[in-house]
Parts: structure tokens; C-alpha cells; sequence
DNA sequence: ACAATTAATGTCACAAAGACACATAATGAG
DNA sequence: CTCATTATGTGTCTTTGTGACATTAATTGT
């Protein structure tokens, strides 16, 4: 008789705050690797998840207080190596929300923080959650190309510029604000509102998301 | 304290032979679903397995007798209706293999066997079988569209005709050799063999490929 | 030799992104 | 009030890779 491994989840919830990409970590309370800074996961509970996901989102929830805007499956790591205790595997998820809409409820949270990717490369993390973190950030930098994801990382109502912004920080290139105007535009999954927002200079049209939006996935991705 | 639930892998291994999509499926010999056809999978054993990546290769080594050319996570599939035995969670791999590779070996396993895909949708498949094949169905399809992946359903040499077929087989929509044969130049994976093959009429050109080629993604999908 | 057929190339059309000049507000200094 | 400044937004030409399809090349059977 083989007994199931212990099965995890971990989230990586990304978000862009002044021009820097930042993922929220936890502080772990318990051994192994007690005081280091890992993702916000945990153990997949039958008596209270329909899914996997289910899990993912409680997490979110019990350790963060927030609800991601996007959530999608990463992939699944698993090893020897990768916990003391043995043999584990874990199902990561990764997931987007704009800055603002989880500020409040993590700073109620002792010990969940926004970390930005250029610390967590200077961090001790726990598990393999640094190797984790890069294959979700490669992950989301390819998705960056080719659909328009990173709209996930902003408040309802946003202007161009700000989604040209959050896409920069992600993808760490200048793109044309042309082009993604006209991606904007052919997606049709956005809806102008009748109002604008000053933002220094000329006034900016401000978009929101169609109530009924597909993710539209471009034939081509944004190139350099 | 949480027990964790049955954990699963299971392989969709893809082959494409005479024009038509097949995947390889095995006949159940216990309960649940005794007697149904099934993808070949199994439990997670940290005993013998190093990760679960060696977990879906053991079992198609184990139930099928063959080594995939290509093996890639899909995603992973749980909730409490997909198994009579409760709450579980199964892994999922695709995979591709050559159709000549494979047959000898399946021959000899009792009870393992291609299916066409148009078969398969008028069985009755164990557990959420029907489901998962369609979303590996649909990931091959995407993938085919931005890569060379579908050389993996191919023997070790092969011409432009025979990369077309597949690509068109696993698409269901003719292409432009031109554009094959650009791509093909392109991606830099692939080299001439100095030996061609009747087909027919005029003899085709032999490519493989190259002994350290990295898998390339265009930036653009084929498209119609 | 020649029709038939498959393999391979040449060339133009097309679609979407990149580059960048230009036009349009809004602000604030003088 | 006028004008320089700056961010927003448009116009348009270039670039790049694919689609479409005609053309050339090689091979076989009659």
C-alpha cells in the first residue's frame, strides 16, 4: 500500500505598485524553514474544497484577506529535495489583483507583505518558492505578450497609460502606446466610461472591463 | 489533521498514424470503472519516483512499454465528483510519441491500445477521462499553432510531407507547405540528412533534428 | 517522349506590429 | 492672456512573417 505524499498549494499573487512588480509572501510561523518568507499556501482540505482551486482562493483569503481579480493554475513541483519532511508535492497557482484593492486587508495581517521581485532575489525563501516565483514570472511575461492579463493588475477604472505601465514593469521593455491602443481596441473586451481623469497634463480616457469580456489571446506577441 | 487525498497521475499520450488523432488508452482491470477504458496513469509512489514527472513516465513504461518523445505537465484535475472513492486529485501529462515507436510494444500489452479520437468520443471513459483528453486536445492544438511540437508524433527522420500531415491531422485545417518549410528553416531545430525518399513521385528531402536543439516558439500562430 | 503527380521555389498580397511625426488638450510660468 | 511644456491621442509609413498561388523540378508509368 502506498500512502498519498502530502500535497500542498502555493500562490504566487503578483501585483504593480509605482512601477515595480511585487509579490505577496507570508512569514512562516511554523517548521521547517519557521521565520523565512514564503508563499501563501497551504494543505488541500477535502471537507472544505470542491477543487484545488477552491483551495488556492481560501488561502488567498485565510492569509491575506484578498480575493485575485485572475487566478490560473502554474504547474505542479515536486521532489525530494524540495522539504525536509520528504517526498511533497505542491499544485502553485498564480494569480493577479490590483494593488489598491489588497493594500488594506494585508497591512491587518501581521505577517503578509508585498515583497518586490528585486528583494526576493536578495531573500532567503523557504521550500524551492524562489525557483516557484520564476516560473510564474516567466509564465506571466510570456501571457503579457500575446493577452491582455496584466488589465488584472489595476482598479476597475484605468487609463491607457496606466495599463501601459503595468505591462512595461511586467515585461521590463518599453512597448508602443499605438500598438496597444489597437489591442485595446480589437480585443473588445474593454468599454469606454464617459469620464476622464487628469493626470498632469491632458485629460486621460478612463476604461473599464465589458461586464460579459472573453480573454482574448492576439495571434502574435508584442516584440522588440 | 488533514489527510491528504489520493493523488494520481495520468498520461495523454497523443500519436498520429494514417491521418487520424490517436491516443493511447488502457482497458481497466479493477474497480472503479472495471472493464472501461481509461488513460494510463496511477498513484504517485515517493519510493521509486524522484518527481511526479517520473511518475507519468514509469507508468507509461509500466502500462504501455514506451518512452514518449515529449512529455509536458497539462494540468491538474480534482473535486469530488470525478471518483465513486470521494475527494482526489490526479496530475495530468501530455505526450507525443512516434506511431512505429510505439506499436510493437502496445502489442504485447494485453490490454493497451490507440484509439482514434473520433472512437473515443463515442465510448464511455472512466472517471473524467472524456474531459481531460479534450482540454490536452485543445493545448496540443494551440501549441501546434506557435511550434514545432508536433515533430514528436514523427520517427527520427521525416520529410515536409509527413510534418505537414501531422500538423494537419492534429489541427484539422490544411496548411501552406511554404510556410512549413519557412518555419522549418526558421527555428534552426531541424537538418537535412544527405539521403531522400520516394514517395511516390519526385524524392523528398530526409530532415531530423539537431542533435542539441532547443524547442522554439514563434511569435506568431499559424492562422487561416 | 509525355502526361501525371509530388516536391520545392518565387513572388505578390495581406495583416498586425514598430516607429515616429503630428495634432490635441490641459497646466502653469511670466 | 499667451506661450512653452507635457501627456494624450491620431495618422501613416515601414517592417516582418504568413497566405495564396503560379512556376519550376524531379520522378514514374504509359
Amino acid at each position: 500500500m502506498i500512502t498519498s505524499p502530502l500535497l500542498t498549494i502555493d500562490n504566487v499573487l503578483f501585483s504593480v505598485h509605482d512601477g515595480t512588480l511585487k509579490v505577496l509572501m507570508v512569514k512562516r510561523s511554523i517548521e521547517p524553514y519557521s521565520g523565512l518568507w514564503a508563499l501563501p499556501g497551504g494543505i488541500v482540505d477535502p471537507a472544505t474544497d470542491s477543487s484545488t482551486e477552491d483551495t488556492a482562493l481560501r488561502k488567498l483569503r485565510e492569509k491575506a484577506g484578498v480575493r485575485p481579480n485572475y487566478l490560473e493554475q502554474l504547474e505542479v513541483f515536486s521532489g525530494h529535495d524540495r522539504d525536509p519532511r520528504g517526498f511533497t508535492v505542491t499544485i502553485v497557482y498564480y494569480a493577479l489583483i490590483g494593488y489598491q484593492q489588497a493594500e488594506v486587508h494585508i497591512n491587518t495581517v501581521e505577517d503578509a507583505e508585498w515583497i518586490s521581485l528585486a528583494q526576493i532575489n536578495q531573500l532567503n525563501l523557504a521550500f524551492d518558492h524562489h525557483k516557484i516565483i520564476n516560473v510564474a514570472l516567466e509564465r506571466l511575461r510570456q501571457k503579457t505578450l500575446y493577452s491582455m492579463v496584466p488589465v488584472f493588475c489595476l482598479p476597475t477604472l484605468f487609463t491607457i497609460s496606466d495599463l501601459k505601465q503595468v505591462i512595461e514593469t511586467i515585461i521590463e521593455k518599453p512597448i508602443q502606446r499605438k500598438s496597444l491602443m489597437r489591442r485595446v481596441e480589437a480585443s473588445g473586451m474593454f468599454e469606454e466610461v464617459d469620464e476622464k481623469v487628469a493626470t498632469g497634463k491632458r485629460m486621460a480616457q478612463l476604461y473599464k472591463l465589458k461586464d460579459n469580456f472573453n480573454i482574448v489571446n492576439f495571434e502574435r506577441n508584442l516584440s522588440f
